[in-house]
DNA sequence: CACTCGTGGGT
DNA sequence: TACCCAAGAGT
């Protein structure tokens, strides 16, 4: 690590990279251009900082924001989550997408109350071994909502190293231990360097670094960046798999039954309802009111939702087995409730 | 490892 | 219009 840069520019493998040039550009950079979000808040805490990684796993910044706010006002804690069903937790994470990210998180929770006695944990290891943290995440928290100093690897670190240390367009495909070591390499010591650095990656590769249209004038390492120097030699790597087309996919189908049963409701008991009033006759027409809105799914509706019996079953059949969806009765269903 | 998993904005 | 892309994780 941080071997002392001795030969000059014709090493090919590392002129610029172990250089502390890089992190002190980035970082100066970062501290007078971070965006203003919500987790970079010095009082933001570790489950607003867990809470919003589990959001931002593959959903834009722009669409977190709002549902994130929503989620911590509700639940403050790893324990108020822990205290709901789990399904509303995915009512409450709407439309963000991926919705067992919701399940995940709801399980995390869990886990976080049970085993850590609520608190988060600072640990690599304990982070991921809770549910739906991987190797970002984990390292994310750690790094951001603890301070620690460890290598944090996304998809916009691994593109502004590609581009402005290996000198190449995009990234190779992810591997582990490989985009740590390279991210580690370019570590400051200091955790509070390294932490800003860690997030300073991510920011120039999110705002300025783009994917496409990179803004390489507004860049702050633009006079060292090895893919500029190079004359930016188009990409010749193994060409990133196409995305399937979303219409008329499984995955549509699935939205499709999700956004239906998120509407839904647990299904009251005849007990529960005599509780809440003493008059039969007006429990009976808020009842009936009541259902007209809020109901389990049922095949009929999951029928008219989609044409394609086939596409329906599976879709339906992957949501039960994920656990977004149970059955409540024959050919009705809900979010989990229990 | 290749595949799957939502949703919506940008170009 | 059809892609492309987005602070990944689990199987």
């Amino acid at each position: 690590m941080n071997a002392t840069v001795t030969e000059p520019a014709c090493a090919e493998t590392r002129p610029v990279a172990e250089s502390p040039a890089l992190s002190l550009a980035i970082n100066a950079w970062f501290v007078g251009n971070a965006r203003d979000l919500p987790w970079r808040r010095h009082d933001f805490g570790a489950w607003g900082v867990l809470v919003s990684e589990f959001m931002l796993q593959q959903t834009p910044v722009n669409r977190v924001i709002p549902r994130l706010a929503e989620w911590l006002e509700r639940w403050p804690t790893p324990g108020d989550l822990a205290a709901v069903p789990p399904g509303e937790a995915v009512r409450a994470w709407a439309t963000l997408g991926y919705p067992r990210r919701a399940l995940w998180l709801h399980s995390a929770a869990v886990e976080i109350t049970q085993r850590h006695g609520g608190v988060v944990p600072s640990d690599i290891d304990e982070l991921l071994a809770l549910s739906g943290i991987g190797d970002y995440t984990a390292r994310a928290v750690a790094a951001f909502a603890y301070g620690l100093r460890h290598p944090v690897v996304d998809t916009n670190t691994r593109r502004v190293i590609a581009r402005a240390v290996a000198g190449q367009a995009e990234p190779a495909p992810p591997s582990r231990t490989r985009d740590l070591d390279a991210m580690g390499a370019l570590l400051p010591l200091p955790r509070g360097d390294a932490a800003i650095f860690n997030a300073g990656m991510m920011e120039l590769g999110a705002v300025v670094c783009t994917a496409k249209n990179p803004r390489c004038g507004d860049c702050p390492i633009q006079s060292s960046c090895a893919w500029r120097l190079a004359g930016y030699p188009a990409y010749s790597g193994p060409r990133k798999a196409v995305q399937k087309k979303f219409e008329g996919s499984d995955r549509q189908v699935r939205g499709l039954i999700m956004a239906e049963l998120r509407a839904t409701h647990h299904p009251v008991t005849d007990a529960e309802i005599t509780g809440l009033w003493p008059d039969p006759a007006q429990r009976d027409r808020a009842l009936a009111e009541l259902r007209a809105t809020h109901h389990p799914v049922t095949d009929a509706e999951i029928t008219g939702l989609w044409p394609d019996p086939a596409q329906r079953d599976r879709a339906l059949a992957g949501l039960l087995a994920d656990g977004l969806a149970v059955a409540t009765g024959p050919g009705r269903y809900t979010l989990p409730h229990e």
